[in-house]
DNA sequence: CCAAAAGTGTTAGGGTTACACCCATGT
DNA sequence: ACATGGGTGTAACCCTAACACTTTTGG
């Protein structure tokens, strides 16, 4: 356990990621369920060494619970507001796991304490990953770390419920503009994976064949060769997203 | 003049706001010259209070130097890099005004100037204001304040003028969407103002008649009586943005 | 040969762009 | 009456949405 200090790390600032995966025709977010007793869950957090960018933190908390670097990811909000602290949550942990902090195994020292229940300000990231290609890791303060459907959350801590709904409408906003939908499929798709996880996104409906137009326009897949499912229909082809 | 410690405001988080005026054809920025000799220009920035949001934080940096409340103020980037921060300007402060430090009229104490040069990630506000509504106010910090044609900006201090930049490229993509560009304008206008005012912002041309349609199809202005301006033509209508 | 699903072509409609015309204003 | 600039109408164009048809696959 590190322990925590503004030597150490920026004060104040902390780091919320919204981790999107899809599988199945599933929007899927990562959340942590913490190591103590309290059902708390979180979505993947850390701060901000004294001595990296932000963008440096949030690409190195990613790293960790998910293995993956290269990782598409990027700040959309900032949450602020000035009564925005943890004390109310570590009330309640310290309530619920007193046999551990009245024990000897000292977990967090008082000025841990100080810090981890101070006001925050929070710099929100949403990153999209090939579920795939994750190999969900634990750090010492996740009892759990699971995908979940972004419509079956569980109760998550302080204020990540509306950081999640927020990362939603912005990637909503932002899969066309920029072409990013694509980091959340594995290396060779076929089209009617990108129509399903388009129709997931966005919980709607489009007509296959003006999408698959829409789609190629965008001139960014190439078509590899055909994909032999064994369905008796005609074999879709393959695509993969240029560099 | 008070000092800064993190009793006060959270330390290492600034914000800096990119102000945009408009008047005759030219967008202007909102630049204040910092009140020592050496000829340092910075955005209008500040820290936030322990007791309030980070929002509430950038409106009231921006009534302190404007006079104005309810401006137009939207949060566009955050600016973080490991190796951000004020020393090699207040390094150029200090030798340049060694009578003030070394007289017995302390400005600055050394915690000051801890707490100004330590490492700082800044949260970038944009805001629009009609520039006619301002009263241009100086800080103790400021020797001036004034409006500089975008284009000709003096040199600023550290990143700024990559913020100014940044803020910029945000407006033009936000401007269509959102439906903010009647901030820079007064309470009445006519067409040809707005026209010009989007000329100004996006560097290109319109056609007159098309313009109009846009404009008019968004639904927001309400025509009011014409305005005569004594030229030999028909006089144009005076519009007001609905609320 | 048939069902299922993929691929592609064709037409209709809505919105944008370019051009044209008319109107008010003061000299 | 006329030059100037503002307001509006119309037709061409493009892009997208809706529909139709063809092709491939395995039973």
């Amino acid at each position: 356990m590190n322990h925590f200090n503004s030597q150490t790390y920026i004060p104040q600032l902390a780091i919320d990621c919204v981790i999107f995966g899809y599988k199945e025709k599933e929007l899927k977010v990562l959340v942590s369920k913490i190591h103590f007793k309290g059902d708390i869950y979180s979505l993947p957090s850390g701060f901000i060494f004294q001595h990296e960018g932000v963008d440096e933190a949030a690409h190195r908390i990613l790293k960790e619970r998910t293995g993956i670097a290269n990782i598409f990811l990027e700040h959309y909000q900032n949450f602020g507001q000035a009564n925005r602290t943890n004390k109310a949550i570590f009330q309640k942990i310290i309530e619920k796991n007193r046999e551990f902090f009245e024990s000897e195994k000292i977990i967090f020292t008082q000025a841990d304490l100080e810090w981890l229940t101070s006001r925050f300000v929070s710099l929100g990231y949403y990153a999209l990953v090939d579920i795939n290609k994750v190999t969900l890791t634990k750090t010492e303060m996740d009892e759990s770390m699971e995908w979940y459907n972004i419509h079956e959350l569980p109760n998550l801590m302080m204020d990540h419920e509306e950081m999640v709904k927020k990362a939603l409408k912005y990637l909503r906003l932002h899969l066309d503009t920029n072409i990013i939908v694509f980091n959340l499929l594995p290396e060779t798709f076929i089209m009617k994976e990108v129509q399903d996880l388009y129709e997931t996104i966005y919980e709607e409906t489009y007509s296959r064949n003006n999408f698959q137009k829409k789609i190629l326009d965008l001139k960014v897949l190439e078509r590899l060769e055909k994909k032999f499912t064994g369905a008796q229909n005609k074999a879709p082809y393959l695509y993969r997203f240029k560099r």
